[in-house]
DNA sequence: GATGAATTGTTCGTATTCGAATGACCGGAG
DNA sequence: CTCCGGTCATTCGAATACGAACAATTCATC
């Protein structure tokens, strides 16, 4: 008589395999942002790329989404929609005429600021169930992993 | 004279954002899943819901879901791709109308061990800058955290 | 049995995310 | 100067991901 496998649970464990745990926090914390940063009506990805174009105050769309981990078909969208509120501005820098020189504008430094506490807040509450020592450890493994 | 306001940079670092970091590791995981997955032809999402699908054997659409943290909206897209090859089959209550039941098929159960097997690569490559303690101590943290 | 609330699934719109292809442009090799 | 490889930005298609609206159905209450 054939012997039936053992099940699946027996041999694998999806709440323990490390994508599925990445992809529930991650989810799980851009719903704490959004609802954070509701009043300044900015999601996870138009923020990281807000803060760094502020933090450089000039730089290019391609560098800028190297820098914030984004594809060039991803951060085109990104400034697009942050272009089109206002918060950043579009150059060209003349001596490459294939750039875009992205900088942030009086509005969106306006913004950056109340969005940095939004993220702190969101960064708080996502953390909520950890302690200050597994917040830091935490925090030390994804950036040892990434 | 009005004082200048200190840098962004030193008032916030994107790089120690935990969303930034869950952000970033998420998309590295699927990335390199996607590359160990390459011949069998499923993505992290498709491989968690067919997955769940196998250890529960029936499960309703919503509950399936809900058991992998996916919208009914999102759920409903890879239920749609996962039936159109032929992986799970739908079908329906006869004492509820309203469900879909989802059962895998042959080929689901005969593709889910090459899946399972694929998912531990992914698995460890992308945990390969961690140790095994590291690792233990990272997958405990983000499961406390969900 | 009727009626209203809750559940299930679908569809639409918007926003990431990436691979692939394309066009424009820069730089160096000859 | 010309050609050619590399870079930059854009576009398209496909796959998540979610809010909102909707129809069908079930359930609880009257």
């Amino acid at each position: 008589m054939p012997e039936s496998p053992p099940p699946l649970a027996d041999r694998f464990s999806l709440d323990g395999h490390i994508g599925f745990l990445l992809r529930r926090a991650h989810q799980r914390h851009a719903a704490i942002f959004l609802d954070a940063a509701a009043d300044v009506g900015l999601t996870p990805t138009q923020f990281a790329a807000l803060a760094r174009t502020v933090e450089l105050g000039r730089v290019t769309q391609n560098l800028l989404g190297r820098l914030v981990a984004m594809d060039p078909a991803t951060i085109q969208g990104v400034v697009r929609r942050l272009t089109a509120r206002g918060l950043i501005a579009r150059t060209h820098d003349p001596l490459d005429r294939r750039t875009a020189v992205l900088a942030p504008t009086a509005a969106g430094l306006a913004l950056v600021d109340a969005a940095v506490a939004c993220a702190r807040r969101a960064h708080d509450t996502a953390l909520a169930p950890l302690s200050d020592e597994e917040r830091r450890t935490l925090i030390a493994l994804l950036q040892k992993m990434v």
